[in-house]
RNA sequence: GAUUUAGUAGCUCAGCUGGUAGAGCACAUCCCUUUUAAGGAUGGGGUCCUGGGUUCGAAUCCCAGCUAGAUCACCA
């Protein structure tokens, strides 16, 4: 392994710290008693509330002046400065502690716990007086260094490659990114109260699937060996819950992390959380009034209040929310009324809006488009689009006095979808139907219609009381509430590409000195590129590979005797 | 998948019409007992993403690839 100056620095303050006999890496348990910010929040100098406090974290910036140091720990709560002063930390006549491992052998980046006093320093910032401190795990590899001045930040990591890959630097030099899966957290949690109170039940349904239904989707696929059969992860767990509404309860939800094999972008992840929730004797109109209620619970459990900044929009999350038909929603986007209309005009109005579209759509497909062309985006303050086609809803009952639609919304807010819910289909035959509807679709070459699942017909053949079931993206209502652009802020860990690890192979010292090459140009060599024999075999200009070394003597001031280039060409021949 | 932009020190970034790379922070050594993006002085640190090509000579020009971002396409 090659190693930059600054790790190598770090690893041999490591051995220097064990040869000290101070364990780098201790294993007892460090007992604090205040957090960083409950200090900064409640110190009170008159009274010095604060005599004697325990806090552990990460070193996070360091001042060295002579005998006294200043620095900042990191808990997980926020930084506080601290104060280290020589003779305080070393009573005696041995001043190594300060000396040697508090100001050479620690970094920024090491976790250290420190007991000892709050007070105010003289330019007013509430600091802890340290008396003693303990190494509790050494880093030895170099943190990025932000700075921040009166909400200033300098030289702040922001390279999204860094930031995702290894999103533990991103969360700890990046506060405003710890803050916002703290609010995922939260939301998710505001959400599961209300449920709770309710009395609906949390379920976990099966991820593997053998038949993945519940949204037409690409599925991604796997292979179970002992069973020898394919398995599906799951595209949604709608088929799941809706049996358990037949088999009795009331109301059941569900957190679950769904997998589609689809593009990737910046609102899409491979995998991503829906909350699905699926509640017996309720039609879509309560479920609207429902959804009204997550959400701007959701926002004002979050931010005090409904109203909420995205991007440079306000959008105010507080109910009754707009309610329009799709139809009328492409009428009031393009003047067209398309009520009524077969395929083929339905095709006309597509082509005269610039609207694509392709032979395998079918009517509920064009009218899909139509409104994810013309309309979606308009939809900035919260609006449910209501009543859809039957063609692009399978699983949902037909519209009670409208032909040809059904009951089914979705909440759109800033343009985009943001809950998916229906009055949900509960006639087996209707149901059985619409499934071999889907299967023309898929033979049609629509590779996302669904796969027919025979058991959950035979769950409706046992009844399933009139339901309404909603879906919420986590990803995307998260993505809103926290203010982030794109969906791999609200996501921990999203996927990347991987990044080929190519192994470094080197040929040995000897492998060189067979070649004739003298034991001091083996670094040199070895540092211009040729890290095996076989590359500087391959070596054609000798001339030029002389220079090169020659060159990089000199600059690195080596002090080695010139090479000529018939040297190097003899090299080259063995 | 298409187009486009980017990849240089641990980090943030300069580097013009080709001449073997610079700054700030970080790091190291020395000096300095309450500093605030904060001390001062000195110094070390580079596979210029990878592989080819052009050239006496490539971080720079050309081609291909890798990774990421943006836009579009596909898609809930």
């Amino acid at each position: 392994m090659i190693l930059s100056e600054q790790e190598q620095i770090r690893r041999d303050a490591l051995a220097e710290l064990r040869k000290l006999g101070i364990d780098p890496y201790p294993a007892a348990e460090y007992k604090t008693n205040v957090m960083a910010s409950e200090i900064l929040k409640n110190y009170d100098q008159a009274k010095n509330s604060y005599p004697d406090v325990c806090l552990a974290g990460r070193i996070m910036s360091r001042r060295i002046m002579g005998n006294a140091s200043f620095a900042e720990l990191m808990d997980s709560s926020g930084r506080i400065q601290f104060y280290v002063r020589r003779d305080d930390i070393c009573k005696g006549e041995d001043k190594t502690l300060y000396n040697t491992v508090f100001k050479r052998l620690l970094d920024i980046g090491d976790i250290i716990g420190i007991k000892g006093h709050v007070f105010t320093t003289q330019t007013g910032e509430v600091t802890v007086h340290v008396n003693e401190f303990t190494l509790l795990s050494k880093s030895v590899r170099p943190l990025p260094i932000v700075k921040e001045k009166d909400g200033v930040v300098f030289d702040a990591v922001t390279d999204p490659e860094m930031r995702y890959r290894q999103r533990y630097v991103d969360l700890i030099v990046n506060p405003h990114v710890r803050d916002v899966f703290r609010k995922r957290t939260r939301i998710i949690q505001s959400m599961r109260e209300l449920f709770n109170s309710r009395g609906y039940l949390e379920v976990e349904t099966p991820i593997l699937q053998p038949i993945p239904g519940g949204a037409s989707a690409r599925p991604f696929i796997t292979h179970h060996n002992a069973l020898d059969i394919p398995l599906y992860l799951r595209i949604a767990d709608e088929l799941y819950l809706k049996r358990l509404i037949v088999g009795g309860y009331e109301g059941v939800y569900e957190f679950a992390k769904d997998f589609r094999n689809e593009g990737m972008d910046r609102t899409h992840n491979p995998e991503f959380t829906v909350m699905e929730i699926y509640i017996a004797y309720k039609d879509y109109n309560w479920m609207m009034k429902f959804t009204e209620e997550i959400v701007s619970k959701a926002a004002t459990d979050l931010h005090g209040k409904t109203e909420i900044a995205y991007g440079d929009q306000v959008i105010d999350l507080k109910p009754p929310y707009k309610r329009i038909s799709m139809l009328d929603a492409i009428k009031e986007n393009t003047g067209i009324d398309i009520s009524g209309m077969d395929e083929e005009s339905l095709r006309k109005v597509c082509d005269s809006l610039d609207v694509p579209h392709s032979p395998e759509m079918g009517k509920g497909k064009l009218i899909d488009s139509l409104f994810s062309e013309k309309c979606e985006h308009n939809y900035i303050q919260p609006t449910f689009i209501i009543d859809y086609p039957t063609e692009t809803s399978p699983l949902t009952k037909m519209h009670r006095s409208k032909p040809g639609l059904v009951e089914r919304f979705e909440l759109m807010i800033n343009g985009k979808e943001i809950a998916n819910a229906y009055s949900e289909l509960n006639d087996p035959v209707d149901q059985m139907e619409r499934f071999l509807d889907q299967l023309k679709l898929s033979e049609k070459g629509d590779d996302e219609a669904m796969f027919i699942d025979l058991d959950f017909v035979r769950a409706l053949e046992y009844g399933m009381p009139p339901t309404s079931g909603m879906g919420i993206g986590i990803d995307r209502l998260t993505m809103l509430l926290t203010n982030q652009p794109s969906i791999q802020d609200v996501l921990l860990f999203p996927q990347m590409k991987p990044v080929s690890q190519k192994p470094r192979v080197e040929s040995t010292r000897e492998e060189y000195l067979e070649m004739g090459i003298p034991e001091e140009w083996i670094e040199p060599v070895k540092k211009l590129g040729f890290t095996t024999v076989a590359k500087l075999k391959e070596v054609e200009k000798a001339g030029k590979l002389a220079n090169d070394l020659n060159g990089f003597n000199k600059k690195n001031k080596l002090g080695l005797a010139g090479l000529s280039p018939q040297a190097v060409e003899e090299w080259l021949k063995k």
